[in-house]
DNA sequence: TGTACATCAGTGAACGCGCGTTCACTGATGTAC
DNA sequence: TGTACATCAGTGAACGCGCGTTCACTGATGTAC
């Protein structure tokens, strides 16, 4: 109510103006609103410019397309994922470091689905005409291969690949509700994933080229 | 040439018949056809009535909506990768029979990633609507729960769950071209799927109790 | 400081398309007698 | 074996909707003089 009114006498003080301002950065908040509340169907370009407060013609002065405009969301939610996954390498613990990253991956994908799918849906096919997409997907997979590296210098595309892979597939079935299959009461997802990282890189694993140096 | 003049012969033989015969059959047939060359996408009502040769409103003679008809098709696309998944099963090594069931699962994927990707999609959250989708689900998933309990029996539900994170990952990273990202010559994910089963289940794992007996 | 003018960033109406679905219909089939 | 009739499984036209995109327009802004 409160709300309503400031909002009505806000409008009769500066009314809307004509020129929005910012309504690029406006339309992508509105795509990551529309994300977030009503699915990945839910982002058409309309709905997209209805949320942003302005006519649905206005966004074609700042994209060319509605695949533009996802292209950018998407860019700009690996950005998101990449910095989360990092955030979590903060452990010296390589073993510790790779837990918290598939927490930290699966954590986004639970709370951004729709932006999950998006990332990872037909858009990234055409990876080639969206290049600032493909370097934001690198940098997401930048840290997994670091930890990689610091757990097992040997096979680090290997164990990289393994991360990421098990990172991707409970985040993936856990989103579409494919764990329910499982017996027993729903794990949670975060304990699922340390104890996951746990079983599959044990502690102090030891490279054959370390054992010969003993 | 060839083929069109027989076609030809037999509609002047043999005119279509204005009753079908096995019209829901050639609808699901239809709909496999138009997931296997034009995708997800492609899929849509119209576009299967016009592939079974039949006119856009026969199909509500067979199926009460669209997604009543995407559910049988996803049923029996996951019925097949159950199939694909247990005959992977042969093997009496449940090592190795992790293996096979992860190439296979992968391989799925592969051949037909618009199915895996309609299995996965939106439907299978109203998996209560629809029983035999989570029948024919829980049956996929069955045959690695099985070899899981073979592997490790004191740990079958969480090496379950990493033998299928680890297949699903590698499956939609594989489809959705992620793995571009990894530096160096693109590998085979069938390779890619028995190294990383062979890093994640060691041989000759031995459980606890196994241990205690000895 | 004021003015003319080019440019920018909105509006709202409209286009054309494909979609899922409905409906009245009609030809084919099966069955009771 | 033939006939009347109910039922089934198609057809084709139509409905209504939402979509991405285009277009002529207009109000706001910035700049040269």
């Amino acid at each position: 109510m409160r709300a309503m009114s400031t909002q009505h006498a806000n409008r009769a003080a500066r009314p809307k103006p004509y020129h929005h301002g910012n309504l690029r950065e406006s339309l992508l908040e509105a795509a990551d609103r529309l994300l977030l509340r009503r699915g990945a169907a839910g982002m058409t370009l309309r709905d997209v410019a209805k949320a942003a407060g302005v006519s649905h013609a206005a966004p074609y002065h700042h994209f060319a397309t509605l695949r533009d405009l996802q292209a950018t969301v998407a860019e700009r939610a690996f950005i998101a994922l990449a910095e989360s996954v990092e955030a979590a390498c903060a452990a010296s613990d390589p073993r510790q470091r790779l837990v918290s990253i598939c927490q930290a991956y699966v954590a986004f994908a639970r709370r951004r689905p729709a932006h999950f799918r998006l990332m990872f849906g037909p858009l990234l096919t055409q990876r080639a005409r969206y290049p600032g997409l493909r370097r934001a997907g690198d940098r997401a997979f930048a840290a997994v291969r670091n930890a990689a590296r610091a757990y097992d210098p040997e096979q680090a595309r290997l164990v990289a690949v393994i991360g990421w892979s098990l990172s991707h597939g409970l985040a993936n079935l856990h989103i579409d509700r494919a764990l329910e299959s499982l017996p027993g009461p729903a794990p949670d997802p975060s304990r699922l994933a340390q104890d996951m990282v746990h079983y599959v890189f044990p502690p102090k694993r030891v490279s054959r080229r370390q054992k010969a140096r003993r």
